[in-house]
Order: C-alpha cells, then sequence, then structure tokens
DNA sequence: GTCTATATACGGATAGAC
DNA sequence: GTCTATCCGTATATAGAC
C-alpha cells in the first residue's frame, strides 16, 4: 500500500470542502459572493490550524488570525459571528469528511483480515494528509463546548467501534486470536494517534509513514493473526 | 505484578516533594515558615492540575485558582513570581521524580526481557500513580516556554531510549527478533501515553490499570520474543 | 502571611465609514 | 466586502493595609 496512491485516490477537492461549509453556514456568513466565500475560507482555516498547532486555540487572539490572513478584524467577524462558531464549522466538515472517506476505504474489502490491514493503513494516511486537522481536533478537544465536545467523543467512540467489530469478525471467523476485541482496537488508536501527536520526532527520525504504518501492522499481525 | 505492590513500595511522600520544591526556589517563594509553604504549595498545585486539565493551562486564570485554593490572588503571588515561573516549578520536581522512580525499578532487574516487561508495567504504574501530572505534561508541553519545551521534549526522547536499548541488549543476546528498535520503542510509549490520555475511555469500559498493562505486554511480547 | 483594591494591558466583538 | 476605531470585560500582576 503506497501514500501516493491513497494520496491521488481521495484528492479531497478543496474548493468543495469551502463550498460545502459555505452551503452549510449560509446564516451566519454575511457575504454573498461563493468565488470570494471559498477564496477566504482557506486563508482563515490555514490560518487557524498553522496558529493553534503552535501555541493553543484559545491563545490565539482575532488580532493575530487578522495579521495571518491579512484580512482585518471586521473582515473577520463577516465570516463568523463568534470564535466558538469558527471551530464548530471547522470541526464539523473535517469530521464528516475523515469519516467518510475512512468508511468508504474498509468498504472496498470483505475479509475481515485484508478489512483490518486497509483500516490501519488508510488512517494512518489519512492522517498525513489531514494532519494539522487531526491534531488539532485531539488537542482542542476538550476546550470545545460542551455540544461540540461530545459529539467529538461519539465519534472517536465509533471509529474504535468499527476496528472492534472488524476484529470480532475475524475472530468469529477463525482467522484471529480471541482476546478483548475492543480493547485491542484501542491499542491499534493509540498507536495510530501517535503517528499525528508526535510526527515531529518521525519526521527527525526520518521514519516514513509507510514505514511506520508497515510496523504498525507487522506488531499487530503477529499478535492477531492465526497460523 | 500488581499495582497496589508498586503503589506503596513507591510511596512518593507529598511531603517530600513540596519541600524539595520549597528548597530549590527560596528566593522566588516569600513565604518563610516550611509548615505554611509545603501545605499550601500543596493545595496550589493541586489546584492547577485539577483546573488546567478540565480546561487547559492558559484558561485558567489566577482569580480561579484563587478561589480553588481558597487563597488570595495577592497571597499566591508570594509563592511564585509569573504564573510562568508556577509552572516551571511543578514540571521540574515532577520530572525529576518520576524519571528516578522509572529507572530506579530497570534497574531492579538484568535480563532485557524481563527489564522490558518491568519498564512497561513501572510506566503504566508510575502513570496512573502521578496521572494528573502525566496528562498535564503532555497536553500543555507546547505551551511552555521556549527553555522547558526544550527539556521536555529531551526528557522524552531520554525515556524512549531507555525503552530502545533494551530492546537492543535483548536483539543482541537473540531473545528478541530483529527490527527497528527506536521505532518499537515509539510505538511501546504509544500504548502507554494512551492510557493516561484518553484514561476516561477506560474508566468507563472497566479497564483496569492491571488488565491494560497486561495487554500491552502481551502484544508486545507476541512480536518481540522469540520462541 | 494574607487580604483588598487597583494599575495596566489585552482579549473578543461591533459600529459605521468607505 | 473590507477597513478603522472603539466599547467593554477580564487578564496578570502589584501596592499597601492589616
Amino acid at each position: 500500500m503506497k501514500y501516493e496512491d491513497f494520496k491521488k485516490q481521495v484528492a479531497i477537492s478543496k474548493h468543495d470542502f469551502y463550498r460545502d461549509i459555505f452551503a452549510e453556514n449560509r446564516k451566519s456568513i454575511r457575504i454573498k459572493k461563493e468565488k470570494t466565500v471559498v477564496k477566504n475560507l482557506e486563508r482563515i482555516f490555514r490560518a487557524v490550524l498553522k496558529i493553534s498547532n503552535q501555541k493553543g486555540f484559545q491563545a490565539m487572539s482575532m488580532r493575530e488570525l487578522a495579521q495571518e490572513t491579512g484580512l482585518s478584524m471586521g473582515a473577520l467577524y463577516a465570516y463568523f459571528s463568534s470564535k466558538d462558531e469558527l471551530v464548530e464549522m471547522l470541526q464539523k466538515q473535517s469530521q464528516a469528511v475523515a469519516s467518510k472517506i475512512w468508511k468508504d476505504q474498509i468498504t472496498l474489502a470483505d475479509d475481515p483480515r485484508e478489512q483490518l490491514k486497509v483500516a490501519v493503513y488508510s488512517h494512518l494516511f489519512l492522517s498525513e494528509v489531514m494532519r494539522p486537522w487531526y491534531y488539532f481536533s485531539f488537542m482542542e478537544a476538550k476546550n470545545l463546548s460542551e455540544k461540540e465536545r461530545k459529539r467529538a467523543l461519539e465519534v472517536e467512540g465509533a471509529s474504535e467501534q468499527v476496528l472492534a467489530d472488524i476484529i470480532e469478525r475475524g475472530q468469529a471467523a477463525g482467522f484471529f486470536t480471541e482476546g478483548d476485541a475492543r480493547l485491542i482496537a484501542s491499542l491499534i488508536k493509540a498507536m495510530m494517534q501517535d503517528w499525528y501527536l508526535r510526527r515531529s520526532k518521525y519526521v527527525k527520525t526520518r521514519v516514513s509513514i509507510e514505514k511506520y504504518a508497515d510496523q504498525v501492522y507487522r506488531l499487530l499481525s503477529s499478535y492477531l493473526i492465526r497460523t
């Protein structure tokens, strides 16, 4: 499994991404011309991720965001009505896109052994494509509004359940060794998470995403797959 | 390996912990009576961890800290000269204590196979004993001062190197399978980290620290240990 | 040792000109 | 659509009374 192939295959259209955000938030966005909105939303969200991932979302001031985007504070508030709403837009759309891509990938396989492999590789590749958002999402989760925090927890729980289900099907079919599927799923998630949480370390030690994925999968299959 | 035994064995004396902080920071602490200082430092650090772990260190206001500790803002500033210094005291002492305990535990064993087991179990147990600090340290690392951030990275790198060294010795002795020791150490670290980063999930699904440690070690040894 | 009151700066958000 | 200027709340930190 090659990262470059995956990247081409999913080819998330940035334009579509921001157009969808526009469509979902017509009420709070005061600007009417789609072209302008898409252009500026891209600048804004790029800057939010950049600054937040350096110093945290709370520590990012609107003045700083204005500077980084090249827009004034007044202009910024034409695209959202509060800092909370800004982060809500980002979370909702990114989460929807990420979860759709992952599930689509898994559905391409049907044998549990193949599904497990696809699930691990495609999750890692996806987190590499959308790395700034994955990092942001983890680090800022606890600072979101009650509503957003709850949704983030549900999404995370659901993705672990996807892994656990694959493992259970594999166990039922006799391919995998017995054991607590949910707990094993947690450990897989932990290893996948490390790629985006401490990525600078892997850059420094020259570990590529493919090498990382291979190692995770090898560790996993030596435990799980019956021989 | 039992968690309760470990807990008794290390029995970190809280009194010693705060007395050491006092000794190291005589300059910035304006209060002279040790008894008073120890009592209040304990209140302060407990409150810092509690509030920060709920909403982040930056979002914790001094007014909030005053309320939680039962001290006034004026009184708080008799124990440190800035928010940054407060967090520096906490980091320095906790890091020293944690790293000493872990290394002492590992030295108790000499066979690499036994050392690996001790390293995994004792790190997990230790992170359970000092859980609020481990969580804080990870989540706030990037918001610390340049100096503190650098030191945190070094400590983290060193602890992964400890694991990698054990693995390499085990490989050289023919006990472990070949492979990239540093990368495997990273994956072990990732799994150990998950215990304190997403602990509420494990509480909810009723996974005990012992069960978690067993599962991590089983996964690991199935890959690493030659049969 | 600890308190209350306050200096000073910076935060998010908006009004109204262009 | 975007800008500048400003309101107003809250932040950290300190001064000085007790």
